[in-house]
DNA sequence: CTGAAAGCGCTAACAT
DNA sequence: ATGTTAGCGCTTTCAG
């Protein structure tokens, strides 16, 4: 296999067509248009490209006089590597991969540091349509994405604008549904771990107005569900200990767990609002002798694989019919106006973590 | 939130400059050369491109113009959606992501599928370079990035092409040693568990000529290192039960080994040229009621973190780095003409999975 | 079935 | 510091 010639100047249209004598139309008609010139003709313009080592017409362009670019753009929250390593991201990626190959459309990920804030790669961005997968709402990004003239679906966020679609869950009712059956269990004292609640790092107790205040509505809607499970019963809110992490990993959860249980050695159950820190914080649970689920019952969200493996109590959601929906929202959308706004149902797993109560809390009256 | 009226019929660069009364090249420069004009009438410019919603340069006619991408191509064997479940690949890409990140540098992912031959996807992407992550050589879909005149970067496999660049591990030697740790502990009947060998769909024994013939040249690679491992102990090579599997999963790891030890219930030591596969291989293992290391070995290759977790015997290679180095290659090359070939180490991990045989082969003559 | 003309929206010399 | 002039390489009416 020697190939050829690399990297030599590239012939154009052009040039093929005037070494062939005929029309610029006539070469291009050969590469988009075959039942519009002879076959032989045809044959003839293709051998002639062989030849010169001409690769077929420039995408970038076919791309400006088609104002078609094949590509759609992804923009995630956090650095792109990121979404290698989150299991939910990766599940969401794959499913909009699969939507993507399904339409022959490429997947460009547009490259965003969380710090350095450089818009411009949005707007440098060749694509035909944006997904914004769970950003917080101001985010500098995804207002730039909004600039742009673009279909837009955002993922596990509010639309925020007219015209833009919208995929998700309903993270409320799913943590609610979690809520219940934690309190259901007798649970009243409970500790609660969560996600970054805003754009500056920050690690440590939530209160009540920055929960509620977060501009990432993931967090702030399954916070809401909790609170509402245990309005419920009378557990006053005000009271349960919240707890923020910036980063999402198990190593964030057994510090986050570590950090609540110091300070709460009382509670019986411990939420996390996702699987990652779930994790996390049975291994901290673990490390101090604490039984699980007898000693503590700990709850997570999303039903990643790792955590069905172990059995985990968690909402599970779609995670890939999530980006293949978004996929599908962005590709075939045909030239409607409205804005769509999707979805998916969540389900209560209950896991071998969490269980009833004894009789150990003064303030349990169930049973 | 409201954001701007969405999906507007937008305004051009040159419409802009009409509306406020200067050049287009003023209006460009206020984006890209603020240094090239007095900041009163940057200010105007800018302040007129929010009223009017211009969203800045068209990246695609900017593309045509300058003759960059800002991205980079990725080329997978599989399906795309393959990238996000395959832990080596996803290893790859985290490393690729990071590079692009670093460089500000989008990444597209070409939409392949492995039947359906459309090649013109890669045609398509408006892109600066490719990586081409491990596809077979005879890919069409790799024929066709050699066609365009970009910088490409392959790993996994031989570059084929003078000017293109390739960053990879020594699999002949990895094998080698992994080999070589096997018949040290004196194993003598093994049997080999491997990823595909052709583009064609292909389940079962692989012979020689399959073998050595494979168009995946890390495969030939790994297999090339084992035969040369027990040929140093004497071991014919055509006497080795070769199986072949198509899909690369755990599933296949567990039906392969199911075939394998139906066939070959003698052998005692089973090697795989994936962690994947052996993995699906000790599932199998333990299926049958055979006690993993004591009465088979089982070892695999690659070092995911699920074979770290449960202590498999392999050969630990770096995903991550390649992916980096390869990002780098591209994007990192100044203008030479001179094609880097970069190999990264192995380290043969001695996990629990392999032990040293007792006396129960009639080959078995060591200690 | 083929060709001529007209841009897609932008940037980069080169003036002024 | 700002404007003028030429395209980048392609597709697409519209005539022949």
């Amino acid at each position: 296999m020697t190939g050829s010639p690399h990297l030599r100047r590239p012939a154009t249209l052009a040039s093929l067509a005037a070494e062939l004598g005929v029309s610029r139309t006539t070469v291009s008609n050969a590469y988009n248009r075959p039942d519009q010139l002879s076959a032989p003709l045809r044959e003839r313009v293709l051998e002639a490209a062989r030849r010169l080592g001409y690769p077929g017409p420039d995408p970038v362009a076919r791309s400006l006089r088609t104002r078609k670019a094949g590509a759609v753009g992804l923009l995630l929250t956090e650095a792109l590597s990121f979404a290698f390593r989150d299991p939910g991201a990766t599940g969401f990626l794959e499913g909009l991969a699969l939507a993507c190959e399904k339409a022959g459309t490429g997947l460009l990920l547009v490259p965003v540091s969380p710090e350095h804030s450089d818009v411009d790669a949005v707007y440098q961005a060749g694509v035909d349509g944006f997904v914004v997968y769970s950003v917080s709402e101001d985010d500098p990004h995804f207002q730039a994405v909004l600039q742009r003239p673009l279909p837009t679906v955002v993922c596990d966020q509010p639309s925020g604008v007219q015209g833009v679609d919208r995929v998700g869950v309903d993270d409320r009712a799913g943590m609610l549904a979690l809520g219940r059956h934690l309190s259901g269990l007798g649970h009243r004292r409970v500790g609660v771990l969560c996600m970054r609640l805003g754009a500056r790092r920050q690690d440590g107790p939530a209160d009540l107005d920055r929960q509620t205040g977060s501009t990432y509505s993931v967090q702030r809607e399954r916070l809401a569900g909790l609170r509402d499970a245990f309005d419920e019963v009378g557990v006053d809110w005000a009271d349960v200990p919240v707890h923020e992490r910036f980063e999402h990993s198990e190593e964030a959860g057994a510090a986050g767990a570590k950090a609540l249980l110091d300070a709460r050695p009382d509670i019986t159950a411990l939420v996390c609002t996702s699987d990652l820190l779930a994790i996390g914080a049975l291994r901290e649970a673990r490390e101090r002798g604490l039984r699980v689920p007898e000693d503590l019952s700990v709850a997570g969200f999303d039903g990643i694989p790792e955590a069905e493996r172990i059995g985990l109590t968690t909402v599970r959601q779609p995670f890939r019919d999530k980006g293949r929906e978004a996929g599908r929202l962005l590709l075939e959308r045909g030239d409607r106006n409205t804005s769509e706004q999707v979805t998916l149902p969540t389900e209560l797993v209950e896991g071998t973590t969490s269980r009833a109560l004894r009789q150990s809390g003064e303030f349990f009256s169930g049973w």
